[in-house]
DNA sequence: TCATCACCTTAACAAAAATCAACCGCCACG
DNA sequence: CGTGGCGGTTGATTTTTGTTAAGGTGATGA
């Protein structure tokens, strides 16, 4: 509900209801887009949404996992940091996305920090509600199970990213996930900051901003954001002979 | 292992039914472990148990994923090739532990080529079968959300080692889990050829030895497979440290 | 308007890792 | 017995990446 651009602050006082956006978002998220509507809207409870500022954290590493979490609008990055206290950003997630129903359903502790990268809104569901619908609904539990499939599924060919393609190759792949057109020539703009996505790709910004520059000689044209591909498939070509 | 189990082949003639060993395996399984054995047993059907020998897969990255796996015997590592033509080996899995369930529930396409690297005995459970117990019974499904849980927090633990450590480290943090203690010296065997070691680790066999080389200075021992090591916990300050 | 700051880039250097090549020891096999 | 192959090691070299340091540019705010 409320207007479609309405001023958010405005009926936070009490109970926030999803906006038209959020089930929107809700819809599109391949948790819950088979799901009957009322078995969602069951799934919330008063503070389930949440508005979080650029920077904030929304969950931290070890921490009791309570919830799990919807991104129904912005951006949120899940970062893993090691006993020596290095960052890795593990992945980052927009609308529609779901995180931590692994960490939620296991009853144990949050194993990433999640923080927002811009001003979001997140959808926060109760841990043991969440329990008991999946107990409660078959259809629900195979639903996470296919959530998790997917999760799985990128972080595995993360892994193999990471293991054997050169910091440039893994620009290139990224940039070609972007681009989302398998020949041409395409124009978009980078959905974060670079340092983030140096991060997100293994790299210091230093290095990324050299893989950039190699990728110059591929008909990569960055200026600020923008990123211009001449070739797609001269593109794909380099990614796959590394 | 085929001494001390009852008569099994006697009533059905062509099941293969579970050793006692088996059973052991799979009671051990975090998956199946606090499963009715009814419902385990209904899982199965005449050729779920396979002998599978070293170096043969047991399925193939891209091909339709009909059932899922669990190593009751011997070793399988799980190798995604990328379309370069590169392999990586995602994770090694021994006795008891559960794997593609994920594919299998997607109903989707295998996403790793499983291969075992001993001689190996493997219960295949039929993915239709599955996604029906699964349906028909909540409790499995929590499980099989668990599992998928821990298979993912391990997945994230190996992100971000490969981002934020160096070889060494990540050897030293191989060798730290096998010791599996958290002071004084231990003594141990590596599981597997170090050429797999090295390409779990994300690294060249050339790598790993020097690798290995290197902790010799921080009192860790390694002749043939065999591996000993001083002090625990210099060892863990060295990882700790990069 | 200027100062400041965050983001990004560049360069020079150092560290880490891959690559190329040679070699050892062991074992299986003719 | 040799001999070949495989797993492993080692050395020399190159490539890749991180580090350190410096500078540039645009947005923001006094």
């Amino acid at each position: 509900m409320a207007a479609n651009l309405g001023p958010k602050a405005a009926h936070f006082a009490m109970t926030i209801e999803p906006s038209f956006e959020d089930w929107l978002s809700i819809g599109r998220s391949s948790l819950f887009s088979k799901l009957d509507r009322q078995l969602v809207l069951s799934l919330l409870d008063d503070d389930s949404i949440a508005t979080v500022a650029k920077g904030e954290k929304i969950c931290r590493q070890n921490e009791p996992a309570r919830h799990c979490h919807v991104v129904l609008a912005g951006l949120v990055k899940l970062v893993r940091q090691s006993p020596g206290g290095q960052e890795a950003v593990i992945s980052i997630h927009g609308p529609s996305q779901t995180f931590m129903e692994a960490d939620a359903l296991s009853n144990g502790v949050y194993s990433t920090t999640e923080e927002a990268i811009i001003d979001s809104r997140i959808l926060r569901i109760d841990a043991v509600t969440l329990r008991e619908k999946i107990g409660a609904n078959p259809p629900f539990a195979l639903a996470m199970l296919a959530s998790a499939s997917v999760h799985l599924k990128v972080l595995l060919e993360h892994v193999e990213k990471l293991k054997s393609m050169t910091g440039p190759a893994r620009l290139a792949d990224f940039l070609l996930d972007l681009a989302a057109q398998r020949s041409g020539s395409a124009a978009f703009q980078l959905p974060y900051e670079k340092q983030l996505i140096a991060s997100h790709l293994g790299m210091t910004p230093e290095s990324f901003s050299r893989a950039l520059g190699q990728l110059r000689g591929l008909g990569v044209r960055a200026d600020r954001n923008k990123i211009e591909i001449e070739d797609i498939q001269r593109l794909r070509q380099f990614r796959d002979a590394r």
